[in-house]
DNA sequence: TTTTTATTGTTAATCAATTAACAATGTTTA
DNA sequence: TAAACATTGTTAATTGATTAACAATAAAAA
């Protein structure tokens, strides 16, 4: 099961959420077209994602929703789950660690780290935060390896350097400086003004023809 | 200047928030393998995406940082700018809210809507917080295009319905549902938890090769 | 001044992602 | 039961995005 594309593995992820929310409901089978058109995409799209992880099903009634949270499972997720910490607990960071908790298991926000030291050694949305100071102790500790980076801007690039050399593997970047990595790490990143500004420029266009 | 790529929308975002902090720093020109290199993507990337904008600079100093800032704001910003509003302001509503206020000045967070009394007619992250009740009226007085919505996931969809009826033509979507709109709006999607999802799985990958 | 170097703009080639097409086949209807 | 239909899995074709290649040329060096 290697190298599925990014593309793919980000649908899975989102297909998940939405079986997820089936079986809840108590829908036991989905057809590709009706997962399809929950994401706004094709049903091939669906049915060729399904085919590349290697699901397939018997019945002509459609994917099985417990075996296809299953089978994502098993390519999303390792075994014993992993850590994650959120460095930076300001408003967003809160936000993210309060909305996270206990919605995934095989996935942990397991601490929190700040600076400011009126927010460490503190519980903050359910999580411990730690000091700065006590970073790369903490990681090992607690068996960290991916962070979520939601400092000031500014700190961004000098926090990041720390988060690799303290063996950090994968980093969600919420901040609005971009950052450069070593090839070893994953790094991804997502703009909030960069997706508004997306949706201005199609509103525009949109204006524009009518 | 018709139909440029998704894609390059959202770079030029990008770069644009780029060239600001070079600006800020008194840098007046940057060459395509500087910008390049501060967005980890290719510098023919670059030049591919200026070139489709029209811009292009005589001299080999590399791109004018004014000029290029300009150019790009007259493909995303309209001239009067437009106005946005996030309804639902919970946790993330009021990070996003007040952390986008002044950031560009063609965007405006101009409201802020919630069901919830407690929060309603009062200023909250620096925007007036409306009721839910008054929200067509307010969208038409306020001239308001664009919705972030920020609701539990379980009034996602009814609450889009709403944007859809009062005229609103663009959605940014941070709830854990995705919605489904009639194709003159536009809807840009983003789950946190897929994002988080993609890293655990190259952290995964990672792990498996060593 | 001439040569070398560095940089852009652009076309062509490549690579990646999506979609179309359709055979295979289980399910439903006549 | 036979025919019609619906659905999947998969290959091939298409579309879209990125990258390579390189001519043009300004700037710097010789
Ligand atoms: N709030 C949003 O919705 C939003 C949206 C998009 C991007 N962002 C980005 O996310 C980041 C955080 O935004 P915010 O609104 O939560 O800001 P914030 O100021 O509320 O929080 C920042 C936190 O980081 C801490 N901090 C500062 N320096 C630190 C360091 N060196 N190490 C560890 N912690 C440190 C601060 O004490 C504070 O608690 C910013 O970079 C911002 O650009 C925020
Ligand atoms: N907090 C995060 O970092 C985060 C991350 C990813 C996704 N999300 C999603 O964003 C949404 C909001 O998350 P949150 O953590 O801010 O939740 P929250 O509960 O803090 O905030 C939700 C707000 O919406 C209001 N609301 C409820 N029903 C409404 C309605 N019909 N119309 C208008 N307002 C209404 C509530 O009063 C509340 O103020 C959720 O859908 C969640 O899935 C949040």
């Amino acid at each position: 099961m290697n190298k599925l594309p990014e593309k793919t593995i980000g649908r899975l992820s989102e297909y998940r959420r939405t079986l997820l929310n089936c079986l809840a409901k108590g829908k036991t089978h989905i057809y590709s077209h009706e997962l399809a058109s929950l994401h706004n995409i094709t049903p091939v799209q669906v049915r060729r994602d399904i085919m590349l992880i290697g699901y397939s099903t018997t019945l002509k009634k459609g994917y099985d929703v417990k075996a296809l949270i299953d089978v994502i499972g098993d390519i999303i997720d390792t075994e014993d789950g992993l850590n994650a910490a959120v460095i930076g607990i300001g408003n967003l960071g809160k936000a993210i660690t309060a909305y996270f908790n206990g919605k995934r298991s095989k996935l942990r926000i397991v601490a929190t780290f700040d600076v400011n030291p009126d927010k460490t050694n503190r519980v903050i949305s359910g999580v411990k935060c730690y000091a700065m100071a006590d970073f790369e102790k903490m990681v090992k500790d607690l068996d960290i390896s991916i962070g979520i980076l939601t400092v000031p801007p500014e700190e961004a690039a000098q926090v990041t350097e720390r988060l690799i050399m303290s063996g950090i593997k994968g980093i969600l970047n919420y901040t609005s400086t971009s950052l450069n990595v070593s090839p070893n790490v994953y790094l991804e990143e997502y703009d909030m003004i960069t997706s508004i500004e997306k949706v201005a420029y199609f509103v525009k266009q949109q204006n524009k023809e009518s």
